[in-house]
This record gives structure tokens, C-alpha cells and sequence, in this order.
DNA sequence: AAGGTTAGTAAAACCTATTAACTAAGTTGA
DNA sequence: TCAACTTAGTTAATAGGTTTTACTAACCTT
């Protein structure tokens, strides 16, 4: 499994150090600023222990030492933080409407990014454009004297659970490509990890990873863009995200929600997807591909049919949070993707069926938080950077 | 969590031969017979390492010889199973209708059984009465002589994650019963491992730990009954039954597949409930709870709105499958639960419907395997064995 | 300034898996 | 029939990691 590391079998001693250098690593990422000894009390490991994979962290540019911090009596502290200074990872991703591309610390910082908004042609052209454009990335001051861990690629369409290859992006036209290896045939291209995933799963895992504060349990992102999709992520020092059998998980646009409702370009009726989606709103407003979503609907927003159409959108999409909520039952929902452009007339329908059909089930236990992302557009990017540093954490 | 096991982080090396341990016994469980050289092959441990490790296990009443296999040249290795003579684990199912009980032995052969036909009462007396048939199950002499591992309960409703207490139990009137605690207080049970779970997850657990052959990546167990659930279960050595934030992963019967559509019990209209569950049939043909809807139905089987009514309830079904398809995609569907009993007027339906909604994404690659467990009486009960001896199995 | 308290380090002990060499037990073929 | 070969499994020494224990460091309280 290229693209998920799941320690589940022993092997050498090396296992063991290297499980322990990244437990290390991940608590001071939920926790910056945690002492060596609060290391160990969180972990379970020795003092010493924590002291000597602390030492060669901080020798390696992972970890920084931070100030001293007193508490009570005795000798003070010292805060440690992951070292934001060191590393880079690139993080790209290929849109249907375009190339979007970031450089970020081990911290999440975006150190510099770009995007050319020109949707996206063949594989083979589209991997010479990222090439250049990556390149020309990689000249930016803010990265210079730093390490490269690696390259994440967010795609718009399921990947193979068992191989980095995209199968099938409808969006682009595309089918069972091998996009990384269309880029490694680019010239001047940086070694480490390279990884492809879906841009929704990119997206999840970003958000909870360099997640601010203490990150939930787990987490779906649902990406609201040209079409719906979800990902999800869970796994306290070790986030997976679940591909399922054919790459299909969080697929929750062709999830039909409307009985023989309106013909999906899938095929099927009725698929979530027809009610709420760039392409189907698109359609209903008789706009094209490249003509703004946002802009239209702001023009035309006094004509009562386009505000029936974005509230009935917003509706559904409400009803896609709470079936994904008794199907995957995240411990916080992110929403994010372009048509959060469309802002209150969208996203207020949508929060208010949420809360009014909350059933008995969900009324009794703590609601679950929800956050929306108002600009997502390098919400992906950063995302597959992020799974770069997880992949790279655990080689230390 | 006292429901799941996940090792993620290290601390001693106690952790490493624990894991050992139970890395190798789920190779044995996964494929009978193999051999220490084969385990050492797919495992990556050493020879001298699953050399010692499977003495201690055979010592310890896990692991048995077998028989001799030669394959070509050079010594035979010694075929090795689980011991199915020296241990036992308990499993019952508190179900809407009545008891269910089943001991088993580390092959998921079930030793003994019982079940009670009688809708449970108040929790107090329930336990009461499930600690009797416990300790009567307890005296068959296929048991005689065994250690017992521990006891497993199901419950018709949403486990919390974080505590083994049944949350809500719409179908019994149970709300938040500590039920392991109410057991604790009956005499003579035996001691070891004790766990509480939902019942779709139990009964996913064990189809998916005692799969007979090599077992899929991920399965779903939709529970068709008086409600309707779900459980998912995926993971190599240490398969993980996801739970959620508030234990509601899998809640497919309340996902509203009908927007406006009839009242659910549950306070909204449309859910997937409203359509195929035990309930919502009883309702439409008049019958009480403890009428026996098969019997009813193959009764009035002429009757044009009774065929329509199964028809409709199959085709929800399939939409359910298709949905899940969707968001989890697991990498196979089992059918279970007392609606099967209703067979082909049900099944044919939902499988039609599931066959003939395939869309594009799904088309392309391998079609998903569906099982259908025809009496699935001791499903769940012995799916929470199977939970025991899992947890069992860590601490060997 | 002495005593108390917590943080972090150093060296030895300990534990477990590996390595490498061995024994065991079958097959093949002259 | 027997030597050569091949694969299975064991044994003893080694290596590599964490822990234990004892220590030093550094700050606060009285």
C-alpha cells in the first residue's frame, strides 16, 4: 500500500525506534511546546528515552528547542516545537480548473505558492506544466537552504487503493493514469516521498494534521467544488485515511438521495450530485465550465428561481452532512471546495436542516463542530504536503 | 477505549513480543496450516524468532501441529492451526425478540448455544436472566475442561466509544445502561475479558475474524432486523471496528434516502427505516411485534400491495447497498439479520437494484462479493466471541 | 543560603530479535 | 542403496534498543 503506512507488524528493533521517533513527533505536533518530561508522561516512554530520539530530532531538523517554561518548583521545562526552518514539502494540485501548488514547513506554513487558473489537458502535457511550475516554486527565497522531504499530488477523481494511479478523474476526462510517473519522466524534479491521492483525502488529512488547537478524533472534509466528495481521517499518532475496496470512500456525490430524481452524468438519478454541485448548478444557470459560479449568482441574485435553486442546493448539501453523520460519524465536519464562494445563501440553508433534522440519536450526545473553509484553494495542495511529512516522519 | 485495540505506540519491548504474538496468530488464523518457515516468510520475522514464539503459543493452548506437508525436496514443515480444544469464549446477544447465546472455540466453531425467545425487560432483570442462561451454557460438556477467554455482549443500539455502555436502544426503551456493570453483580460468571458492543458490529467482527478463507480487506454487515445497521470492519493482524464520535458509524437505517417521506420513529421523515426494517413492515401489515413477519407475509403472499410492499423494501435495500458503496466501500457486503428470513421476494430486488445502479465508477472495476447469511440466529453473539478472543489474543 | 522539587543525562543492566551455524528430515538421482 | 541436495527448524552468541538507577542541572521557597 503506496500511499497509507499502518504499523501493524513488528520486524526489527528498527520498527520499534522509528515507531517511537514518530509517536514523539506527533505528540509535540498535536502539542507544541510539551517539555521532554511531558513527552514522556503522555507516551509512556522513559525519560531517557524521550532525551536521547529528542536529541537526534534536533539534530535533524525536525525539532526545535523553544523557550524555558517554569511550573511550580524545580527546574524548568524546555518547550520543544517541530522546526519550521529545516524542511519543505511541495504540494500540487491538479484541478479541473487549474494547477495549484504550494511549499510549506513542517508546521503547515505555506512558505510560497502558485496557481495558473487554465484547466488541465492530457496527462502528459498537464505533468510538463506542474513540472515547470514546481520548478520555478522550488527558486522562491523562503525555501532556499532547505531540505525537500518529498511531492504530494491531489487529483480530482478516486485513487487505486493498491497502486498511486488515478483512475478515473470524469472531470478531466481521464482514466487509470499514472501521473507520477508522467512527472518523473520532467527534468530537475526533487527526490524524497512522492505521493498521489484524491483531492478530497488530501484536503482531510491536511486540515487534521496541521490541524490548530488539538485535532478531533476524526474528521470528513467535504470538498464542495465541480463535483461532491469526502474524505475522512482518524488515528491519533498515525491519521489513516480510508480508501476502501476501489478507492471509493467519501465518494458521497453519487450517493442518491432523490429517488428517481434528475439523470446524473454518471448514469444513475438522483445522485446528491445533481442537487448540489458546480457542474449541476452550472447546468441549471445554463453557464459554462470557466464562467463563475459565485459572480453569476451574485448578478442574478434577486431572481427567485436562482435563490430556489442555491436553497434547495444548500438543503441537500444538509442532508448529505447528516447521512455522512450516521454512515461515518466524524467527530467534526470541514467544509470546504469552491462553491463555499457562494457563502450564506448556500451554506445557511444547509446548517439549518443539519440542526433541524438532528434525530435522537445525535440529540442526546455532544453536536459535532463545524467548520467552514471560505477559501480552499490551497486547501488540497497543502494537504498532499502534509502527507509527505507523515510518509517522511516515520524514516526520520 | 475498552472496545478496541490499536498498538500505536511503543513503550517497552513487552510491546514488541505482545504484538509478535498476536501478528503470528492472526497469520495462522488468516491461513490454516501454514508452516513456522512460511509464517517467517510472510510475517518478515526471523525463523529462530516464530520458532520461539509459536513454542510459547503451543505451550500456551493457542496453537497446534498438524500434519506433515512436503512440497518438493527438503524437510516437511509442520502444518500449524489454532488449537480449537483448549479454550472457549462466550457470546450473547441481547436482541429485541429474545436470548442468544453461544460459547465458541478459537476456529468460530460454536461448542454450545441457547437462545430464549422473550423480549428483554428492564435492564436489571435482563441481566439476571442472561447470567442464568450464561451459567447454563457453562455445564455443556463441550466446554468441559476449557479456559474460558471472557464474555462479549451485543446490544441493539449505538455503543458509546469511549465507555462500554449501551447508549440509546430505541427498540427496548434502554437509555445509557451500563449492562456489563448490571452483569458484574450476578454470581458465578467467569472472569476474563468482557465486552459490550452493537450488534452490527459484533456480527461484522466476527464474520470478518472467522472467515473461512482468506479473509477480504474491509467487509459491512447490514443488519436487517427490526432496525436497520451496519458494521465495518477492516485491518490485517489487528482488524478495527471504526465507531465514530458518538458510535454511530453505520446508522445506515437512519440516513434519509426519501426527502418529505414517511414519519420515522426517529423524528424525521424519509429514513432508509422507513422503508425495509422489521418495523416499518410490521407497521405497514398491521402486525404486532411479536408476530412473525415471514409467516405473515408468505401467508398473503398473493396480495398485489403485499408484493409491492416487499418490492419497494428490496429495492430500499439495494439503494442502501449502493449508498454505502459510496462512502465506505467496503470490499465486501454480508446481508443478515431476521429480514432475511423474508429470501427472495426481499433479496432479489435489493440485488437487482444494486446490479443495475453500478455507475461509472464502480463498472470499471471488480464488482463487489455479496454474501447473504440466511439465519443469522447466533451471528451476532458469536460475532462478540470473536471480539473476546481478539483482545484475548494481545495479552496471550 | 539551604532544602525541596522538577528536568534532563549517563552508564549499566536487561530484554528481545537477529545472525550464523547447526541439526533434522525429507527428496532426487546415479 | 546411498550420497548429494534441499528445505525446516533449533541453538548460542551477538546486536540493538529501552529501562533502571543514579546522577547532575536548574529553578523556587523559606
Amino acid at each position: 500500500m503506496p500511499n497509507s503506512f499502518t504499523p501493524q507488524t513488528a520486524g526489527d528493533l528498527n520498527y520499534l525506534k522509528s515507531l517511537n521517533r514518530s509517536t514523539i513527533l506527533s505528540t509535540v505536533r498535536r502539542s507544541p511546546g510539551l517539555s521532554r518530561a511531558d513527552i514522556a508522561l503522555e507516551t509512556g516512554l522513559t525519560k531517557a528515552t524521550v532525551g536521547s530520539v529528542v536529541q537526534t530530532l534536533v539534530e535533524r531538523g525536525w525539532l526545535r528547542e523553544g523557550e524555558l517554561h517554569a511550573r511550580g518548583g524545580g527546574r524548568p521545562g524546555r518547550a520543544l516545537y517541530l522546526d519550521g526552518e529545516r524542511h519543505y514539502m511541495l504540494g500540487a494540485e491538479v484541478g479541473v480548473k487549474g494547477l495549484r501548488l504550494v511549499a510549506c514547513n513542517l508546521v503547515g506554513e505555506i512558505l510560497a505558492s502558485s496557481h495558473q487558473e487554465a484547466p488541465p489537458a492530457d496527462p502528459v502535457s498537464t505533468a510538463t506544466r506542474l513540472a515547470k511550475l514546481l520548478n520555478q516554486l522550488r527558486e522562491a527565497p523562503a525555501i532556499a537552504g532547505r531540505r525537500c522531504l518529498g511531492l504530494g499530488v491531489a487529483v480530482p477523481g478516486p485513487v487505486s487503493p493498491t497502486a498511486p494511479i488515478l483512475s478515473l478523474a470524469p472531470n478531466l476526462g481521464w482514466i487509470d493514469v499514472d501521473f507520477l510517473a508522467l512527472l518523473r519522466e520532467e527534468p530537475d524534479l526533487p527526490d524524497g516521498v512522492w505521493l498521489l491521492d484524491n483531492e478530497a483525502n488530501a484536503a482531510a488529512f491536511g486540515e487534521f494534521y496541521f490541524f490548530e488547537g488539538m485535532p478531533p478524533e476524526s474528521l470528513a472534509y467535504i470538498s464542495a467544488d465541480i463535483g461532491i466528495g469526502c474524505g475522512v481521517v482518524s488515528g491519533e499518532h498515525f491519521p489513516v485515511v480510508p480508501r476502501g475496496y476501489q478507492g471509493l470512500v467519501g465518494e458521497i456525490g453519487h450517493t442518491v438521495i432523490q429517488p428517481g430524481g434528475a439523470l446524473c452524468h454518471c448514469g444513475n438519478r438522483g445522485c446528491a450530485e445533481t442537487l448540489v454541485s458546480g457542474w449541476a448548478l452550472r447546468e441549471s444557470l445554463g453557464l459554462d465550465i470557466d464562467d463563475s459560479l459565485s459572480a453569476s449568482v451574485q448578478a442574478r441574485a434577486g431572481e427567485a428561481d436562482v435563490q430556489a435553486l442555491i436553497q434547495r442546493a444548500g438543503e441537500a448539501l444538509g442532508l448529505l452532512m447528516l447521512n455522512l453523520h450516521h454512515t461515518l460519524n466524524p467527530s467534526m465536519l470541514i467544509l470546504g471546495g469552491s462553491l463555499m464562494w457562494l457563502k450564506g445563501p448556500l451554506i445557511e440553508p444547509a446548517l439549518a436542516y443539519f440542526e433541524a433534522h438532528q434525530n435522537d440519536l445525535l440529540r442526546q450526545s455532544q453536536s459535532v463542530p463545524i467548520k467552514i473553509i471560505e477559501d480552499s484553494t490551497f486547501t488540497a495542495a497543502r494537504g498532499a504536503a502534509a502527507q509527505v511529512m507523515a510518509r517522511a516522519a516515520i524514516e526520520v
